[in-house]
DNA sequence: CATGAATGAGGTTTCATTCAT
DNA sequence: TATGAATGAAACCTCATTCAT
């Protein structure tokens, strides 16, 4: 999982007490905050300890290191968004194009942006090298999600399942992280646009099902599952 | 441009002799691959100018720090990018939505995948908060090209401009990235589905302009213009 | 000849100017300083430097860690004792015991108390379970040195040389670290009475020579030879 | 007996109950382990409780720091090996030599190699110049206990008894020490050995007592007195 | 009393930057 | 100008010791 000859990135212990549990919430949401105020350059472990109230040796009663507490950080925030995607698409199998489109987006926008700060700060981290592995096994698992689901579409089939779940997920991703870093013109609904994008690439290259009607998402107004 | 209290991140000097041109572009691709075997995070100036041929001396001859010469590098591939996006949108106005979209996405891809490497290595500069301006300003350049040439399609016109030229590049940029960070399936033809992406976008989203005939951008095949 | 895993305890670059050569030395001695007037456990690298006048990161130009550097101290020492007795022995080949004996126990005892302040601090150092191997080999050396010799002893011959040699070690260590470590009695004349020790102990396991005369060492006063 | 403005070595408490006594021990056994395993530079108050299975609150209710622990440790080792000489010092008053010389031997060798591990253990604590004074103190009670039993050698007497004392121990030490660390050549009979050198160099300075027979202590053949 | 989480001084090491040569 | 040795602030991490539970 990680480079040969490096220490291990995993937590060093699960803390069993109540006030580890606060120290390890502590670093956590220090973590976050230096990221977003000092950036990934200048986030040192003295810092995120300084900032979560407590001492360094407590930060490394259970990380190991700098880079197991990063790891750790991305690692939740990205198995939270690929279960939130993965549930919404097993919730979705056999519906219409239209429907599993607009519960993706949704699932994946709302996920990233519940914990908006969470998600531009680790932006930061998952840039690394070290963080490729985390970061592509998350994607792999949000794309074998969707290509599960598109496979039982009520109304359509697809001849290359895995590029179009692929290019489903990673056109999400582009405008979502623009978003995220205000970097979005203004009075732009990410949800909708996305929405738009996903189904609109989706009906071009799907093969109508027999005797089913697919017709522009459009119709489907979000509302309808809110 | 740089945060204030910072030293500026501009080179110190432009190089007019041969022997400064060389060292200059030694360093440039030293930084590139140290950032490619290393990582930003274990990128040093000593190791960039081990890695060039020249001594750290000569490095910081013509980049004042650190931050100066990652600067440099990140602007020239950016300010390439953005010109080359640029330059096609120019080259585009007043043409049909279809072959704007077609040529969009190949200056942009091409733009990117004529200098891999480079591309990959800079993901992981760009992320830094130190860059975010940089990053910043490059995107409103492409985009504000965008804009420019859609609003000259001979076939269709838009309401929201802006947001449409957000979407469209954000959306180029999410699977170029994973294609270029190798996490893409195979035989996947990242041209081709982006321009199916866009296309299909903005023909969905656009007011078909009085008289013309706005159809699927599948008929303008890319290899008519490649 | 470390334990796998650890980093290189070689020393990192050899000097080639002249400051280099004045850091190196400075080093070395700082090293000694300090492990006598501080001892080991509180030996830091930057206790070093600052007694050797020169900045940490100097030290850890020479030297790659705190372990690299202790090797270093502990190699240069022990090759010279073991360079000085090889010699010693070589030069002895095919004399009688009695000459063998003494002019063994002085050059060792001599290569130990040239150096004395070296040879005490170096007792710290050599105790701890990574330079294991280093004196290993430097006994290793010395009591081939002591066997080849003793076996062209023009009176006498051995039937058991390697231990023969490796009690003559042995037994001359001990003494030897009592004494510079100050618990020996006053006025003990060290060489002399290792030279009766080893002399004694080699008469009583030598076989006589045909034709030899093998007689007791006292007579072959230390004075002829100094 | 400590250094001044130091805290006392000395352990904080006597056990009296079971479970003290248990503690204690197993605090021992830990700390010659983790000696033996990690090394002096290694060992750490932690990691002996660990692996003694107390916590390092109960290590420290009987060893108010990590000094008086490794104090208490290499004391306990160095006053059995010299009770153990110094019994049989006193046993064997008045004997001819040989039998001192063998009887002094084999209480010496007996006494390190009864608890080798620990022994070798112990060369790393002791090298430490904090334990100067532990160590000095047990060598003179030892060398004290050999000039007493030699004052009253029935077949003969010296000039320089301290002396001898002295070369006798430090002679038996380096060897002994060799052996247990296992730089010794195979089949080696340390005891053997050293009675031979033991008995050939006190010979050689003895000056033999009026109507007495001295020779060699070949003759008194170790089994004689196992 | 025992536990083990927390503390934080202090150790090791790195690396951006300077400056004598 | 080019070099690369030197600098030293600052990063990472450890571990002897304490103390609330």
């Amino acid at each position: 999982m990680s480079l040969p000859g490096t220490r291990s990135p995993q937590p060093r212990k699960t803390p069993r007490q109540a006030r580890s549990v606060f120290t390890v919430n502590a670093v956590f949401d220090a973590t976050i905050q230096v990221l977003l105020s000092d950036g990934l350059q200048r986030l040192t472990t003295t810092r995120v300890a300084d900032r979560a109230g407590v001492s360094v040796g407590a930060l490394y009663q259970y990380y190991p290191n700098k880079r197991s507490l990063l790891h750790a950080v991305l690692k939740r925030h990205l198995d939270h968004v690929a279960e939130s995607v993965e549930q919404a698409c097993q919730r979705h199998h056999r519906q219409p194009l239209a429907v599993m489109v607009e519960r993706l987006v949704c699932s994946f926008v709302d996920a990233k942006t519940a914990r908006q700060e969470e998600s531009r700060a680790l932006y930061l981290v998952s840039a690394d090298l070290d963080s490729a592995d985390l970061v592509g096994k998350a994607s792999k698992r949000i794309y074998s999600a969707i290509s599960s689901m598109l496979a039982t579409a009520s109304d359509a089939h697809f001849d290359e399942l895995p590029m179009a779940a692929f290019m489903i997920l990673s056109a999400m991703v582009g405008p979502t992280r623009s978003v995220l870093e205000g970097g979005a013109p203004p009075k732009m609904l990410l949800r909708e646009q996305l929405v738009t994008l996903c189904d609109a690439y989706l009906n071009r290259i799907a093969i109508p099902e027999a005797g089913s009607d697919v017709r522009p998402a459009g119709d489907a107004s979000i509302s309808d599952h809110e």
